[in-house]
DNA sequence: GAGCTCCACCAACGATGAAC
DNA sequence: GTTCATCGTTGGTGGAGCTC
């Protein structure tokens, strides 16, 4: 591939037709005539060695090579566009723009509805997306700029994504109110599950890619135990669902653990055992950390998560 | 099947800028 | 100032899909 044969005009006209679908509409959106389109596709076309759009009826249907294009060149225009923005008093009432997080349920249900409440306050032409953990790899979501934040434990990042510590999430065990076992035992909400019988009991574990096994097992396992996980779904609030209608016991998050116990007829009991409990991250690609709308909206999720009392949390877990 | 519309593509030509 | 290359426009052609 000849880099000097692609200058930008032609990135733009790449961009305009993988949004578009269509010469023609391409040509309005970038303010160019149709064959003036044409003629930048066929530059693009000799430039890459590949078709990148065959007309199918009155459609330009992308080849693999533009699909996998669409988002990089996305990312990069909107890099130079942010590098050629005059630099002026950011002010979150005039912004208009739609930010995209990452994260488990856990976070579009415990953060998301007092934050996105609290933002439209301030700003009102600011919207929100919040995107499942499973839909795939961080740091190829942050450089393909198909989100702005990801909330996760510590993970696997490039060199090139920024991170900064929430809060950590130690666990607490929950069970439903009136749990026969426990009940029999004589364990009392707020009290420590006898390991013996931590271990005995039937759980449910949230797992994105349908292991069976978490933190709380990698612990047991460090001592010799395992415990029977014979439960495992893809979101916090259906483990709590499950457990609070069922036999389960579930080492969750106690930030969600102390939320679900309101909703939902659940006690929060300490676990028999210490399970590590790595601090919850903020990521973001670094050629945001000084972009004005994107560090405004990073504070602020940092002070929700003040606000929520998360970081208090952590000391009161006696596991 | 005819007529219409939409679309991609082609040819001719003009404007512009670099090289000499 | 001339030549040349590049990239834009206008005008036209032909293919595909839709309606009657």
């Amino acid at each position: 591939m000849n880099l000097n044969a692609l200058d930008l005009n032609l990135v733009r006209v790449l961009d305009a037709l993988l949004r578009e679908k269509s010469v023609t509409r391409a040509g309005e959106q970038i303010g160019l005539s149709q064959p003036a389109v044409s003629a930048a596709l066929n530059r693009l076309r000799h430039t890459l060695n590949d078709q990148l759009f065959v007309r199918r009826g009155n459609d330009m249907v992308p080849t693999p090579r533009a699909e996998s294009l669409a988002g990089p060149v996305r990312a990069a225009l909107r890099e130079i566009e942010r590098a050629f923005q005059p630099a002026k008093d950011f002010d979150p009432a005039r912004l208009e723009r739609t930010f995209t997080f990452m994260g488990a349920d856990f976070f579009s249900m415990l953060l998301m509805p007092p934050f996105a409440a609290r933002i439209a306050a301030v700003a009102p032409s600011v919207s929100f997306r919040f995107l499942d953990s499973a839909i795939g790899d961080v740091s190829k979501l942050l450089q393909e700029d198909q989100i702005d934040v990801a909330l996760e434990r510590p993970l696997e990042v490039a060199e090139w994504v920024s991170s900064v510590p929430l809060f950590g999430s130690p666990f607490a065990v929950i069970a439903a109110k009136g749990n026969a076992a426990l009940n029999r035992a004589g364990i009392a909400e707020g009290e420590q599950v006898p390991l013996d019988l931590f271990c005995e009991l039937p759980h449910a574990l949230r797992s994105i890619d349908g292991s069976m096994s978490g933190f709380t097992d990698d612990a047991l396992g460090k001592m010799g135990r395992t415990r029977r996980v014979t439960l495992a779904l893809p979101h916090f609030q259906a483990v709590a669902l499950a457990v609070a209608s069922g036999p389960y016991l579930a080492a969750v998050p106690m930030q969600f653990a102390a939320v679900a116990a309101k909703s939902l007829p659940l006690g929060i009991y300490g676990a028999p055992i210490s399970i590590p409990s790595p601090a919850v991250r903020m990521y973001w690609h670094a050629r945001h950390d000084d972009e004005a709308p994107h560090r405004w909206i990073r504070e602020q999720i940092l002070v929700e998560v003040e606000a929520l009392g998360f970081r208090n949390l952590e000391d009161e877990v006696g596991e």
